[in-house]
DNA sequence: AGCACGCCGACT
DNA sequence: GTCGGCGTGCTC
């Protein structure tokens, strides 16, 4: 009987495909296992075993799968039921996920290369000139197409080698790229035989002249008398020695050498050592209660404030799993801050801990997977950001996510668009495993579940160490213009003299601009002409520091213009209020305070962030000016005054979640104000001190508004009572997407009786020379959801049977943020 | 998504 | 005439 595989391959394409199983493949295949398989004329794919089965398909010959990668599955069932949810769910296909999971090494697609038939006999004089140019370079070896293409100079490959093919000269072959490298080190050791007594005294007899050489010798002797291997760098460093020096010693046979692989992996020794952590008596009632409320739930909420010490929960909560034998995931929002939170994992769980993230190279992230996969001891706690979801846990006891209501957890480019909160609850279901939510300003959705009683809830609303909350003022922005008090269009005196007063004691002041909504342009004062991004509907933002203009969607940047592109004028000023602005004018204020800048500008490598925030912990910046950069999971002591400078621009967003971000992120910042004895002291300036949202943020009544919020979402249909879908169309030509995007929508609203919003483009209308277009569809029950993405699936496939609209590229968007 | 094939305009 | 543009269709 003929045995058949489903594969996945890791393309954009719904559906798996159908190889057959040769008879001295059956043995051994495995559902999970990784396979290299043909695909198309001349290609190969690494593809996952999905379905073994014998129904042979009709309407084609299934090909056979090349080989089998591996002995074992590389991707575990739970993850397959993990990727079918996330496929359905977020309509995407399997492929898809497949690549955004398995590292790239564990991918690897095959490439062709050209190379000279050796039996041939060449006729050089028959060749044309590329011919000539090519034959002479597959001399010295076999050519890639981009080689050929570099040779040539032509595109076109096949054309160019089309000839040389007929007559048999040449072949084509494909070859896997296999990119894994273990890492390799060299050490060595001297060579046994020397160890006989006297041998030595012959060896040093040899070396009188090579004093450099002797030197070294001496030194690994006195390190290892007895002999033995030891690591080539580590002793030439020692030594104070050379390679060169240590080559002479392998040649002359003294040392011997050889290479080991060695585990990426290894984790430094903690810094701290870890002292055993002890709860204050709030986080111990906390750490019970949660306890207590796994019995019954599986997902639990733990709402801690500021400075309430959440980490000091988890530490716990992560000790008892792993004591009871499970893996733990503990996923972060943000890489920028699994420094900061692996150095306290670090210091409780040596050893047992491993980060996950997409700034880890493929290898790294390769070794990380085997080490999961495998339950090795070190990879027991994993810390990760998003995509550690994906990971090949086998024995998963508990999920820990922090700042559950961050948006980072959504991706959003490219698909599969999911988010790993909800996904890693999904997940946890899969293991029986318990997921621990922790926010100090939960999300609505966590806290309709725990309203519904699906999760459970535990709040720790005392801060550590008994410090108390800081007062928060709104300071009214048009008051102070209209009494003149206001400091360079930014600070109004409120403001500024709280500034001085702190600085002043020697304290901190952490000053927090949104970056949303704001951008620094530069406007001609004559024509009142922009520059614009010539591919992107939007206006260009200045940057002061190397003097340019950027377009912050396709990166496109111009040096400063000195005159109007419009009309040549010179008066080009620059307006809106960014980082830059607010230091340099800080600086002006106050020439002697030491001022810090935080955003994705002035931190652009993950170092730069950790010295940032080490001068800052240190005191050595005074005042830390930021994005939102600044609100996540800073803890300093010194910290006195925390200032907003436009909360207006934060909470005025065109998007249904803009008030809820907005509460979420002014307390987070508010909460950085005084984590000492004495309470620390937020100024906040808006031009609409009495607007709700403020008063909320005032008073600390998070849940005032988040009882008003919820009502407004229900009555608007939006999550978490209903859900939402947007797709976003794309094409070069405007009024195709604009046609094709309005017959989609009409053909779903023929069917579909819930809202359906558009289309209508989006508030950057064009990025790269595409238009796009978008509709939203609500849904407000589970029987809606299944009935759209129903029909969303199969107008798609109408839609792509239309020759019109084909080229328009259609993306969607479960659940967007 | 790639990548071939095929049909058209812009050059040596 | 050829080169290379891009629209179209297919991949087990």
């Amino acid at each position: 009987m003929l045995v058949f595989a489903d594969v996945i391959l890791p393309i954009p394409l719904p559906k798996p495909f159908t190889y057959e199983v040769t008879k001295s493949l059956q043995a051994n295949l495995m559902r999970g296992q990784r396979v290299v398989v043909p695909f198309g004329k001349n290609k190969f794919y690494t593809g996952l075993v999905y379905r073994i089965h014998n129904q042979t398909p009709v309407g084609y010959q299934a090909k056979p799968i090349d080989s089998v990668l591996e002995s074992n599955p590389t991707v575990t069932d739970y993850q397959f039921s993990l990727w079918e949810w996330i496929a359905s769910y977020y309509l995407c296909p399997l492929g898809l996920i497949m690549k955004a999971a398995l590292p790239s090494v564990l991918l690897l697609e095959s490439q062709t290369i050209l190379e000279k038939n050796e039996d041939e006999v060449l006729d050089w004089s028959a060749l044309s000139e590329d011919e000539h140019l090519l034959m002479e370079a597959l001399e010295l070896g076999p050519l890639t197409f981009s080689d050929i293409m570099a040779i040539t100079g032509k595109k076109a490959v096949m054309k160019s080698i089309g000839g040389l093919l007929a007559k048999n000269t040449v072949r084509l072959q494909q070859v896997l790229k296999d990119t894994y490298r273990p890492k390799l080190k060299k050490q060595l050791r001297l060579f046994p035989t020397l160890l006989k007594p006297g041998a030595l005294d012959t060896i040093f007899e040899q070396l009188k002249k090579a004093p450099k050489q002797q030197e070294l010798l001496m030194g690994y002797l006195s390190m290892h008398p007895k002999g033995g291997w030891t690591d080539v760098v580590d002793l030439q460093k020692k030594c104070e020695s050379t390679a060169a020096i240590t080559q002479q010693l392998v040649k002359k046979s003294i040392f011997e050498i050889r290479q080991i692989t060695v585990d990426r992996l290894q984790t430094e020794a903690a810094e701290e050592k870890g002292t055993q952590l002890v709860l204050t008596p709030p986080q111990k009632d906390a750490y019970k209660a949660i306890q207590k409320s796994f019995e019954r739930h599986s997902v639990v909420l733990l709402e801690g404030i500021t400075g309430s010490g959440k980490t000091a929960v988890y530490i716990e909560q992560i000790r008892t799993t792993l004591a009871a034998g499970k893996q733990v995931l503990y996923l972060l929002p943000e890489i920028s801050l699994t420094t900061q939170i692996v150095a306290r994992l670090k210091a409780q769980f040596p050893d047992r801990i491993a980060v996950f993230h997409s700034k880890f190279n493929p290898q790294e992230r390769t070794e990380i997977w085997r080490h999961v996969l495998q339950q090795d001891n070190k990879a027991q706690l994993l810390v990760g950001a998003r995509s550690a979801v994906l990971l090949p846990f086998q024995n998963l006891g508990l999920v820990i996510i922090d700042e559950e209501h961050e948006t980072a957890y959504k991706q959003f480019d490219p698909a599969p668009r999911y988010h790993a909160r909800d996904s890693a609850i999904v997940m946890a279901q899969y293991y029986k495993a318990k997921v621990l939510l922790g926010s100090a300003t939960p999300s609505l959705e966590s806290l309709f579940q725990v309203q519904k009683g699906k999760y459970g809830h535990v709040s720790l609303k005392q801060r550590y160490g008994g410090a108390q909350l800081p007062t928060i003022d709104l300071v009214d922005v048009k008051e102070a213009y209209r009494k003149k008090q206001m400091q360079l269009g930014m600070f109004t005196d409120t403001l500024a003299s709280a500034i001085a007063s702190v600085l002043e004691k020697e304290q901190q002041v952490i000053l927090f601009h949104n970056r949303r909504g704001y951008a620094p342009l530069l406007e001609c004062r004559t024509c009142g002409h922009i520059p614009q991004c010539t591919q992107c509907d939007v206006s260009l933002t200045y940057h002061q520091f190397n003097p340019r203009m950027q377009c912050h969607y396709c990166g496109y940047q111009v040096p400063k213009p000195t005159e109007c592109n419009a009309c040549g004028t010179q008066h080009l000023i620059d307006k809106g209020t960014g980082t830059q602005q607010i230091e340099t004018a800080l600086q002006e204020l106050f020439p002697q305070a030491r001022i810090g800048r935080m955003d994705w500008d002035s931190t652009r490598g993950k170092n730069d962030f950790d010295t940032l925030l080490a001068s800052f912990a240190s005191g050595k910046i005074q005042v830390l000016i930021g994005t939102q950069m600044v609100v996540k999971g800073l803890d300093f002591k010194n910290v006195q005054l925390v200032g907003v400078i436009n909360a207006d621009q934060l909470i005025n967003q065109p998007d249904f979640r803009a008030f809820e971000r907005s509460i979420q992120m002014l307390s987070q910042v508010a909460g950085r104000a005084g984590r000492s004895q004495t309470p620390g002291r937020v100024l906040i300036q808006t031009y609409n001190p009495n607007q709700p949202l403020l008063q909320h943020v005032k008073k600390q009544s998070l849940e005032a508004f988040y009882s008003s919020e919820l009502q407004e979402r229900k009555r608007l249909m939006y999550p978490p009572f209903g859900r939402l879908i947007r797709l976003t169309f794309k094409h070069r030509n405007r009024d195709l997407v604009e046609k094709a995007a309005l017959w989609f929508a009409n053909v779903i609203r023929q069917s579909y009786t819930q809202p359906i919003l558009g289309p209508a483009a989006p508030p950057i209308s064009r990025i790269q020379n595409h238009y796009l277009q978008q509709v939203l569809f609500k849904m407000t029950s589970p029987k809606d959801r299944k009935q759209l993405k129903l029909l969303l699936v199969k107008t798609q496939r109408s839609f792509e049977s239309i020759a019109q609209y084909r080229a328009v590229k259609i993306n969607m968007d479960v659940d967007p943020y």
